[in-house]
DNA sequence: GGATTACTGAAGTTTTCACTTGACTATCGG
DNA sequence: CCGATAGTCAAGTGAAAACTTCAGTAATCC
């Protein structure tokens, strides 16, 4: 199984940490073997892997093994669940602060 | 201090929590009193109470103590930090995958 | 003013996290 | 085939996180 379902707090579990946003923003750029990816990181190559099957699980990394070399790539799906996220729960409490703005409006 | 510097870490972080995301669907309906907050989840006021701190260090809630109830509300600032981390990073890598796109049309 | 309400503070506990070490497996290059 | 390369597995450590309990304090109610 290589990704899990998009589970919002796994999404925002794996970005709260400074050492996996690196990964991502490295990703950015392009996919990157394991090794590559833990190159400029001053942690064990155990560490990354670890980073990495987080950020898998989350669904903003998709990763796949050939040969001996395991490449990881972003997942876009996983950013749209990100984005859904936030664009229905902005919209919500915006709907709320329209409501309280025509109360306010309609007081004095 | 009420509330501090935009931090994407903190926030991330403080959204991982799914008690903390509970609070926020609570509160995205209007204000609430921390006991109105902790009502409907079973777990103690101070647990609570931690975590609103953590919620408002986050920028992501504000709250305000008149005689002796405190009452919390969401902050939207907070959410556009969030907002636009995504909308950077998302256009970031989607120049990424156009340039991608480009390469691959140009090999045939 | 005494009880109640609403929160606050300071511990202490348990679980989860990030990270390490060290042994091990599976390719690839010559 | 042999050695280097690329990654994997299984424990273990230390610190941070999420809770709890219990003892305050400060407003409000009667």
């Amino acid at each position: 199984m290589p990704d899990a379902k998009p589970d919002i707090g796994k999404i925002f579990h794996a970005l709260g940490d400074p050492t996996r946003r690196a990964i991502l923003d490295q990703l950015v750029a392009g996919p990157l073997s394991v090794s590559r990816v833990a190159a400029p990181l001053s942690i064990t190559l155990t560490a990354v892997m670890q980073h990495l099957q987080i950020l898998e699980e989350s669904g903003l990394v998709r990763t796949e093994k050939t040969g001996r070399v395991r490449t990881c790539r972003i997942e876009p799906a996983g950013f749209s669940v990100l984005e859904r996220w936030i664009r229905d729960h902005r919209t919500t409490w915006e709907r709320r602060l329209d409501r309280l703005g025509d109360l306010l409006e309609g007081e004095h």
